[in-house]
DNA sequence: CCGTTGACGGCGA
DNA sequence: ATCGCCGCCAACG
């Protein structure tokens, strides 16, 4: 398992009950800063293998892009947003920043990022 | 070896 | 708003 794979799984698993992150998010929280991509190839490269709160990764356009896999369905991912009380409009889209997870900066130094990286990802993500 | 393809996203035109 | 381009990189044919 790759370094980076292992920082995925890792982030992912910070992300609370009730809240989402996008793709692009995780990526930033790694230190890759445009790895979106990876980070989606790697979620559906270990589901049924390891423990993760897959269903909380989504597409910054507050869309659900999953497709079908083989374990995994967009409409499973809907309706576990929903349990965890995320609301999502039967076209499989979603007000992202109502429930978009907003790490502290303590957390965000806890992953290794330095200060500056930290201001770039809060002016990114910490506008409501 | 090489082009294409992803659970993506930011930026410029 | 919408589109194309590119970064990122493993996997596949």
């Amino acid at each position: 398992m790759s370094e980076f794979t292992d920082a995925v799984i890792y982030i992912c698993r910070q992300v609370p009950f009730g809240t989402v992150a996008s793709y692009g998010q995780v990526a930033a929280y790694t230190g890759v800063a445009r790895a979106a991509r990876q980070v989606g190839w790697t979620l559906n490269r270990i589901e049924g293998e390891i423990e993760v709160p897959w269903w909380r990764i989504v597409n910054n356009a507050g869309r659900i892009s999953i497709k079908n896999t083989e374990f995994n369905t967009p409409l499973l991912m809907k309706q576990m947003l929903e349990n965890e009380g995320v609301e999502v409009r039967p076209d499989y889209t979603f007000d992202i920043e109502k429930y978009r997870f907003r790490p502290s900066v303590e957390q965000m130094r806890s992953w290794q990022l330095d200060d500056a990286y930290i201001e770039l990802i809060c002016m990114k993500y910490l506008i409501q």
